[in-house]
RNA sequence: GCGCGAGUGGCGGAAUUGGCAGACGCGCAGGCUUCAGGUGCCUGUGUCCUUCGAGGACGUGAGGGUUCAAGUCCCUCCUCGCGCACCA
């Protein structure tokens, strides 16, 4: 009875394989009707965990989200529902390349190595996936369907290409999108940006700004940072359009404002220096000095932009434009400090109300005008631009009008001159989603002398990657592709002609886009996913993963779902019902890394502490939210636990188990906590599940060594609870202490412990009686106590008898059965 | 600068319809078991006072307020974290 715990590696490795086998044998796992109703009516849930990349082994910060994604899975199984947890791996990626320039290999080998290595870590984890969803966003059986999509996109307009200045990583040789930019530096590998024009694919995201953004009204499961981030991203501001005539221009130039009461106050306009208008405006005489200034905002702009306090620069255009409301002609210039990608790129310059345009007037010497009396000192003078609402000044007849009116009114009369009108702009860019890499999915288009811009028909889907022939040394402006002269000499698909592919690669978030779709049925061929799976399984009922993808991801997983929706491919618009993001696991206050040299292995971890240890430690660490300092954690402490379990369990096993109900006081205990911990797995609370469950332990080990002893039904009871509980969390301990009880495998098959409701029912409760709202004594009650009895018992205790020394009773707050509050003041 | 969130023992964290602050665990201290222990078990552990009583004071970032009662609600402020940052 009193064995040695038996915790050593070689029982945690004979543990795994005997119970990996078990459950795949079992298919414990296995949702019930993927595509196909099999009149299984349990209410279905589709609990997806945001698939892995295949970067090399699992990590810690793995171990953390599927364990809490298996940890809501297994729960939700036990309690009779019908769950699909999916797996998939993310496998088209720049990392790949790198590596396999690094190892001169081939991309695949090192990603479909790393798969199969991941794949193993999970099946050592007892993740409990449906491994029948198993998908590679990387085989061309599964980014045809991307062409697929991509050409629908195509048809409908909302796929298009334009040329555009885009981000330019000069190390990794590729474009990068405005998400993908990290305070001007790449995302991956950290260099400098530039700016670069080239023609590219993009997705008409702006399209769905404003659908994106009143949907999020109606996401109540969602966090309110992500909501609160993607609202920032789209960034949706209103205001209006105004119309300034340029001289010697036919078109007019419109500009965007958020302040048309400002209007007066504009002394000159700004157009971006790299934005085509710029150069358009510019004047001959000032072309050589302009187009010096231009090539400078190119290669620095985003060196420039990294500092704070840099010095406003910018050339004059030469020009004049006339100001709508006052007739007044006032100078044009360009700068880069007016962005090329917002608004129309160039604005009205307004410099007593905005400080940018304030210093820039500062640096030029340009005249400042107030316009708006906000009661501040006059920004003339003081160079500290004036920005919140205020009075009218100096404007005319509108002179005298609060902002908000003078919003109005000068809006109204623009419109009716024709000169303008309000307007709602939003920071949302286009996606760009072309890249010069190979290991992606190729673009279907092929490009012909005679017919331009050639879809590749459905019919000759996919289009295969070449396995040879392509060089990832790509020189510079190059994508790897063109450089595989024979996969893009092809034949136009219209006229036969000699004709070549395009040979940039989709963007990998547009692998992600969607995949959670196709799970249910990764092998149909009739389309990108199965609509009857779709009908069964989506939207997701719970979607789980890191906060690093609180913008592009998840905001382009809206973005296509909606799309999907408007071609009648789904009957829903939003993807995920639910989202949790899990925090990061990080060592001594800050991220792990390798150059920090604080890198936890979580083989190593595994190895020394077992895989159940290490998943409640991760789980019992906190709310699933919220960052894991792995020094501040103690996988010893949850391996002691564990092992507690798992001896209970066994003493319990080798009694021979009395008929009856058992000890009633055990019984009640473990009804109770049982009873909690089932509301704390259903609000998520998974670190205070835990916490419960190791007070049942306790119960059982007392109850085991003392009364009523290892042989009582309620014990057994009691032993049995505690191992379906724990396997959400410890599946590996789980199954040893249900075996040890003497039950059938699996534990997951028969489920989640019922709670008698007569076990709730107590038969006394301590009552708090407070002194001027101090507690001063402590009264065991019957719960149906009624107020009078409560109030007389309360103020005859001890406690209050002691504080009262001769005061008189000012008044008494009576709350049965829990509270009795007497105040004497 | 704008937006979001959080401040509770030595540490991770409980307690969110206002009602016993510190559950559970780590760490630490003492004891028992053990040939031994980086094992197991038991006990204690917010701070301070104490006549050691089943006593008392204080205590959830700071200050104020509402209330019989505030970690929880309201106001002002401080600190930290995260996100966006020339968005006109």
């Amino acid at each position: 009875m009193d064995e040695p715990a038996q915790d050593a590696p070689d029982d945690q490795a004979d543990s795994i394989d005997r119970w990996t086998k078990v459950w795949a044998e079992r298919r414990v796992f296995e949702a019930d009707g993927l595509v196909e109703d099999t009149g299984d009516d349990r209410p279905r849930r589709y609990i997806v965990t945001m698939f892995p990349y295949p970067s090399g082994d699992l990590h810690m910060g793995h171990a953390e989200v599927y364990s809490i994604g298996d940890a809501l899975s297994r729960f939700s199984r036990l309690r009779g529902h019908n769950v699909l947890q999916p797996i998939g791996w993310d496998s088209f990626g720049l990392p790949a390349e790198n590596a396999a320039l690094r190892m001169d290999r081939d991309p695949r080998e090192w990603t479909y190595d790393n798969i199969e290595v991941q794949a193993e870590g999970f099946r050592r984890l007892g993740v409990s996936f449906d491994w029948r969803t198993r998908l590679h966003t990387s085989d061309p059986d599964y980014y045809r369907w991307n062409q697929w999509l991509f050409l629908k996109m195509y048809e409908q307009g909302v796929a298009y290409r334009g040329e555009a200045t885009v981000n330019w990583c000069p190390k990794d040789n590729t474009v990068l999108a405005n998400e993908q930019v990290i305070q001007g530096r790449c995302e991956r590998c950290g260099t400098l940006v530039e700016g670069r024009s080239l023609t590219q694919w993009f997705f008409r995201i702006t399209d769905y700004a404003q659908r994106l953004l009143d949907h999020m009204d109606h996401m109540p499961h969602w966090p309110d940072d992500i909501l609160a981030m993607q609202r920032n991203w789209i960034g949706r501001s209103e205001g209006a359009s105004v119309d300034f005539e340029v001289e010697g221009r036919d078109e007019p130039l419109t500009v965007y404002t958020t302040r048309p009461d400002t209007l007066f106050g504009a002394t000159f306009m700004v157009v971006a220096a790299d934005a085509p208008i710029a150069a358009e405006l510019c004047a001959d005489e000032q072309r050589a000095e302009f187009e010096a200034y231009q090539a400078r905002t190119w290669a620095a702009s985003d060196i420039d932009r990294l500092s704070t306090e840099r010095a406003m620069t910018g050339v004059p255009l030469g020009r004049h434009a006339v100001n709508p409301v006052n007739g007044e002609r006032i100078p044009m210039y360009a700068s880069d400090y007016v962005l090329a990608g917002y608004g129309t790129g160039a604005i009205m310059a307004v410099p007593a109300h905005d400080q940018r345009d304030l210093d820039f007037a500062r640096a030029m010497g340009l005249p400042v005008r107030t316009v708006i009396d906000t009661g501040e000192p006059d920004p003339a003078e003081t160079w500290v631009a004036t920005t919140g609402d205020g009075t009218m000044i100096s404007s005319g007849d509108y002179t005298g009008m609060g902002s908000s009116d003078g919003n109005e009114a000068i809006v109204a009369d623009l419109d009716a001159r024709g000169l303008g009108r309000a307007a709602v702009n939003y920071r949302l860019r286009d996606w760009l989603v072309s890249r010069q890499r190979y290991w992606g999915t190729p673009f279907p288009i092929v490009y012909c002398e005679a017919c331009g811009e050639v879809p590749v028909p459905y019919e000759d889907l996919p289009v295969v990657l070449p396995t040879e022939g392509y060089d990832l040394r790509a020189s510079e402006g190059m994508a790897p592709l063109d450089s595989a002269e024979d996969w893009w000499r092809v034949d136009c698909p219209r006229c036969g002609q000699p004709a070549r592919r395009d040979t940039d690669t989709m963007d990998t978030f547009v692998d992600s886009a969607w995949y959670f779709l196709r799970y249910p049925n990764p092998d149909y061929v009739d389309g990108p996913f199965d609509p009857r799976g779709i009908e069964r399984w989506l939207p997701v009922t719970e979607y789980i993963g890191g906060k690093e993808h609180a913008i592009l991801h998840l905001m382009y997983t809206r973005f296509f779902t909606m799309f999907l929706h408007d071609e009648g491919m789904l009957h829903f618009e939003e993807p995920f019902d639910r989202l949790t993001n899990q925090g990061q696991v990080i060592m001594e206050g800050a991220a792990m890394s390798k150059s920090l040299g604080n890198l936890v292995d979580l083989q190593d971890q595994i190895a020394r502490f077992g895989p159940d240890a290490v998943r409640v430690t991760m789980l019992f660490a906190g709310p699933p939210e919220d960052d894991i300092d792995w020094a501040h954690v103690s996988p010893a402490g949850s391996v002691k636990w564990l092992a507690r379990v798992r001896r209970v369990a066994e003493d319990v096993g080798a009694a021979s188990p009395a008929g009856g109900d058992g000890h009633l006081e055990t019984r009640k205990g473990v009804h109770r906590l049982v009873h909690e911990i089932t509301e704390l797995m259903e609000t998520r609370r998974l670190n205070v599940a835990i916490a419960r469950s190791m007070e049942l332990t306790s119960l059982l080990r007392k109850a085991v060594d003392g009364d009523p002893g290892p042989a009582d039904a309620a014990v057994l009871e009691g032993a049995e609870a505690l191992a379906r509980i724990i396997s959400c969390f410890a599946p590996f301990t789980a199954e040893d202490a249900w075996a040890a009880l003497g039950r059938e495998a699996s534990v997951a098959e028969h489920g989640w412990p019922e709670v008698d409701e007569a076990m709730l029912v107590v038969e006394s409760v301590t009552c708090v009686v407070q002194v001027d709202g101090k507690v001063r004594d402590r009264l065991d009650v019957p719960p149906e106590i009624g107020e009078d009895e409560l109030r007389e018992l309360a103020v005859a205790s001890a406690g209050v008898q002691r504080q009262l020394d001769g005061k008189s009773i000012k008044r008494v707050v009576v709350r049965p059965p829990n509270l009795v509050n007497v105040v004497i003041g």
